[in-house]
DNA sequence: AAGTGGTCTAGACCACCAC
DNA sequence: TGGTGGTCTAGACCACTTG
């Protein structure tokens, strides 16, 4: 059945995947306790905590600060060039998309540093918005933003809660003629993984964007931290 | 100094953290042992694993199999629709790529899965391509690449260390017309693992990529695995 | 041959969540 | 309030790398 040689951990692993496997597409249920886990094994914690850590590297598995561990939906399939975005893409997806507005303040750059993406000084004016995004009930992105406020004036009195490239072209007339997007692999630091009620340390996407408008100016600039195994890129080009 | 209430591992985190930070960029060493510091620390081997694992997941270190931990150099930037490819995007960046040629043989189609991505059935002629790639001496990247061998007869008879972009335009006239990219963070099998010589279980990025020549026929499908610390992408979308 | 990382055991205490 | 996950201790043996 198992290889021989392999440690434990991987048999454990291989178990698991395969009980996993068997479920229902569309049933995503909490594992039994580690105490359980570990019982059933017959082994120890320790050893079965790298089991399911490498089930959550894996993807397979997901946990919840805390609560403990479950099996990890579907992905959603992300294209950041298109002209659509979230809640869209998640409900032509059959899911059920959230957003919540975690912060929302109309500031001045504080540095050069975090106005370098947008071009703006030490002082000018700008909207930070941070957001908490929801598929069927799970946190799987945080979102801070920054906009260019000289650009859009009166930006954080909109409902921030949607989409803002739809604000920027019904209030304001700009639209996204430029973008330009950086994919990293990371983990979130301690206030992240807090507020996504995940470990702290979990693997995600580490996606930022800045948008320029028809006149080649940026006014958004975006840092996205997706649950790595939470979201799945596909995009497509043509020459 | 420290965050009194966080757990040690943190602690132990933030101080190795701020020891690399201090390093010349250009010098990434090996750390000590994990027993040297898990003496320098005062605690136990699996809290100490703990804390590494924790850094080899912000990326900041990396182990090689058996050999140690060492400090992460920087990412390769990657533009997976660039008109360019690996070896010319590390030479760019001041690096030296390699690449060796792992596994290649001309072949037929396994099955309908295997053969789904290019449209070819159970039987048909394809090239099946196994590639190793290396940035300063270092393994970060593993290709397992198929090629529709109808649409290039005598194409494993060609140098296939080199680039197959440039192959398949001068040899056969096919170009690259459109691109189908798909981003996943996942982990390496134990034989991936063992290959690029990292802990089994590494975190990785997947791509997976679809060719399509000037006809919109598929001609190649390349499947990538990056060590995560390795890469980042960048692209820019125009509209 | 010595030392290293990879794996594993058998416990422990605490803070938090769900009942 | 009991059980859970989060964290930590103090050992151990083995296979492999390195000198």
């Amino acid at each position: 059945m198992n290889n021989d040689n392999a440690p434990l951990y991987v048999a454990i692993c291989e178990s698991l995947a395969e009980h996993i496997g068997k479920q229902s597409p569309r049933y995503f249920p909490k594992l039994p306790s580690e105490r359980h886990l570990m019982d059933e094994f017959s082994t120890t914690r320790v050893t079965l905590r790298i089991a399911l850590s490498q089930l959550e590297r894996d993807g397979l598995i997901y946990r919840s600060n805390r609560r403990g561990w479950f099996v990890t939906p579907p992905k959603l399939t992300f294209d950041p060039t298109a002209r659509s975005n979230f809640s869209i893409m998640a409900m032509q997806q059959g899911r059920r998309p959230a957003t919540e507005v975690l912060n929302q303040q109309p500031a001045t750059c504080r540095s050069q540093a975090e106005g370098a993406p947008l071009g703006l000084k030490r002082g000018d004016k700008l909207v930070r918005l941070d957001r908490r995004r929801s598929i069927d009930g799970r946190h799987v992105l945080l979102e801070n933003i920054l906009i260019n406020a000289d650009m859009m004036p009166g930006f954080a009195e909109h409902d921030l809660s949607t989409s803002l490239t739809t604000i920027s072209q019904e209030f304001y007339g700009i639209e996204v003629a430029k973008e330009e997007v950086t994919i990293n692999a990371t983990a979130l630091n301690r206030f992240q993984a807090e507020t996504l009620a995940v470990a702290d340390g979990s693997f995600c996407l580490f996606i930022s964007r800045i948008r320029y408008d028809q006149d080649n100016r940026p006014f958004e600039y975006d840092q996205e931290w997706w649950l790595h195994n939470a979201i799945e890129i596909h995009t497509r080009s043509e020459r």
